[in-house]
Formats: C-alpha cells, sequence, structure tokens
DNA sequence: ACGCTAGCGGAGCACCCCGTCCACTTAGCT
DNA sequence: AGCTAAGTGGACGGGGTGCTCCGCTAGCGT
C-alpha cells in the first residue's frame, strides 16, 4: 500500500478535469451562467457523473472557472492604482474591467452574484472596490474626477456594462468600450468633451 | 339559437383574462420574463389550460401584457419631440425611458427581444427610434447634443440601463436615474458637470 | 504481467417545464 | 327550469434539469 497522497489525481482524471475546466470557461463566457451541468459535461465529452465528482457543485465550478478573470480584474485594479496620473490610473481601470466583463458574460453573472460559500471570490471583489475608493480619492484631489463619485458607482458602471448584449463578441466588445468612454466622460470634472470610440449598430436579439 | 358574436367573451372567461392579465403584468415586471406559464396561471388561480387558451403562445402573452408600457413609451418620445427646447425634450426622453424600464424588468426584455411575431411591437419601436433622431437632430442643431450621438446610441443607453439589478424597485429606480444622467452628462456637447441625482448603495444579489 | 483501486459513465431519482386532450361544470338564452 | 355550447382544470406525454448510485474500465505500483 503506496500510500499515495489523497490530493493527487490520476492523470486521466487530470485531463479531465482540466477539459471540463477549459470547456465551462467558454461555454459560460458566450453563453452566461445558465448552461446547465449536463451540457457542460456533454461537450467535454465526460458523464455526468465525473462532472459533478470533479465539482460538486455548479457553484463550485464557476468559481473555479473564474479564478483567472478575477485575477485579472484585480490586476487591472493594481495597475490603475500603480499609475502616477491617478485620471490616467482610473481611466484604464474602468475601460480594462468593462472590456474584461464584456468578453465574457458568464463572468459578469458570477462577478456579479453573490455565491454564499465563495467566499474568496466575494473578498477578492471587496479588496478591489477599496483599491478603487483610493484611487478614486487622488483622481479628485487632482481636480480630473467629480467629487460626487461613488464606489457604488463603479457598481452601477458594472451593472450598466453587462446590459449589453450584441450578436458577436466583437460587437459586444465595441458596445462596451463607447459605454466606458461614455461614462468616463460623465465622471469627468473637466469641461469640454472628449472623442468617443466609434458607435455601434446592436440589433435587437430574438427572445432568448 | 341566437348567434352570439364570435368576439364577446363569457362573463368568467373575461374575468380570468383580466386576472390573468393582471397577474402577468405585475409579475414580469418583478420577476422578468423568464417566470413560466404554469407559474402565472397558478397565481391567476387559473388552470394551464386556461391560460393557453385565452394566450396560445407566451409571446401573446408578453406582447398584451405589455402595449400598456410600450404606449407609455411613445408617449414619451412624442412629448421629447414637441418640447420647443429640443435637449431639454431629448433629456425628458432618455429620462423617462430609463425610468419606464427600470420600473419593470419584464418589459425591457420584451422591448429589447424580437419576437418574429409581434410585428405592431416592433412597428412601434422602429417609429418611436425614427422619431428620437429627428429630436437628435435638432438637439444637435441647437449645439447642446454631441454630434458624434447616433440612435444605436439609445439602445446602447436602454441596454445599460436594463444592467441594473437592485434589491428593491425604488433602488432599482433612483440607480437608473443616476445613470441616465451620468450618460445624459456624456452625451453634453456642453462643458461644464452638470449636479448628479444621489448615489445608491447596490448589494449584489444571491444568484438567481 | 497482475491486482488493486481510483476513476468512469449510463441509468435512475425527484422535480420542473411546456403544450394538449377531454370529461366535467356553468353562464346565459329561452 | 332546462338546455347547450362556451369554458374549465386535472391529467398526460415528452423533455429538460440538478444530482446520485453502482457495476465496469483502466491507470499505476509492484
Amino acid at each position: 500500500m503506496p500510500e499515495r497522497l489523497p490530493h493527487t489525481l490520476r492523470s486521466d482524471a487530470r485531463d479531465n478535469r482540466e477539459r471540463i475546466l477549459s470547456v465551462a470557461r467558454s461555454t459560460f463566457a458566450d453563453a452566461g451562467l445558465d448552461v446547465s451541468m449536463r451540457e457542460i459535461a456533454r461537450r467535454a465529452e465526460v458523464g455526468p457523473a465525473t462532472l459533478y465528482r470533479r465539482f460538486p457543485t455548479k457553484e463550485a465550478l464557476v468559481t473555479e472557472a473564474f479564478t483567472e478573470q478575477m485575477n485579472a480584474c484585480t490586476v487591472a485594479v493594481e495597475e490603475g492604482l500603480a499609475d502616477p496620473d491617478p485620471w490616467r490610473g482610473f481611466c484604464h481601470l474602468i475601460e480594462t474591467v468593462c472590456a474584461l466583463h464584456a468578453r465574457d458574460r458568464g463572468f459578469t453573472a458570477a462577478f456579479m452574484s453573490s455565491f454564499p460559500h465563495a467566499i474568496d471570490f466575494t473578498a477578492a471583489r471587496e479588496r478591489a472596490l477599496r483599491s478603487v475608493t483610493e484611487l478614486a480619492r487622488r483622481a479628485k484631489a487632482a481636480g480630473k474626477l467629480r467629487p460626487d463619485f461613488v464606489v457604488d458607482d463603479l457598481v452601477l458602471i458594472l451593472m450598466a456594462n453587462s446590459g449589453i448584449r450584441a450578436s458577436s463578441p466583437a460587437a459586444a466588445a465595441a458596445a462596451s468600450r463607447r459605454l466606458a468612454a461614455l461614462l468616463i466622460q460623465g465622471f469627468s470634472a473637466e469641461p469640454g468633451p472628449r472623442p468617443l470610440p466609434p458607435a455601434v449598430r446592436l440589433p435587437l436579439m430574438p427572445v432568448a
């Protein structure tokens, strides 16, 4: 009895796990979180039981699938905070995070919704929001950001951004860029209107 | 054989129809369009068959339930167009329509999605969009609206507005007001920032 | 090469949905 | 009061979901 460590997966199991995660990421990305576990199992060419053994609940799968984007999010915040020009940092932050969310419907949903058990997920979000507060403080001090901006407005921005539905990822990204620019413009303390990214045709979607 | 007109419903049937519509309106309003037909039947204290006999498809029910809001929408557009100050009319339009959509999740979904068969619905929408184009033209001519505004931006605004989720209808309305003001600010051609409605605490929702 | 066990996936559970059929009820006219 | 067609809702079949049980397969250490 060789006393294998319980945390070491067998090679085939590890492969399956990776494939499941990869499939989950891409599927959640362009179809949102409403995809059924069975569907993911099907696409990963895995039995439902395997999926459930690896990720006991949908929540676990989602959390695991999106740690990457969550990290990208916090990185964007750090970058914004690190920028010597706080207003440029603020804009960068908004644009990056909006782009991140626009690329990935599922992530937005995951980010917005509070899973009761995904503690580290919500923790990261809280930490990010605190950093944003600091960044906003500096940008206000520099006279570039409206003094009446509050952190909750970031949530408002993210929610607004999450409302975008487009026929292609590219269109969604473009629309998101324009919206982000528009909101930044709205929050700018400086007078004149600055140029916007191009507008996008947003065809209405057939009913889901 | 008294030759009853086929369009006259029996009294009890008419009652049921009204009750169904009323229930559908309120239910769609605060839970979106994803409510099942059965659920609506249950709340209206009616068998599924009755619901389906009166409204052969969910689309029919939705269309019928939201004609009221749709009319309110076109009225808002007309009012905006009628305002002698095109910029004030434009702002009024954006604010009203956003408020209308914020009050009613289901309506937003219905408005955004294109039902293949709800011809009159989409027709009204097209007509409204054309009026908006005219209003925008005037507001631009008055130098109040950015020249790079396009009608598709209204769709963008509506989508953004539809992304708002809040714990209470009041909070949703408040958030929508602030967002609308922000976007109007973004589209303003004039220099200085104008005051915004108060910010809103937007608690994240438990996963749907 | 072999045996042991981690790992597998199909079948099955209980629950939901949709839309339809049909035997019963009841409004409304005479 | 009685008749009849309009109206009703329970029940049904087909399909989906989240999740679990269990007999078979195959990776891995010897």
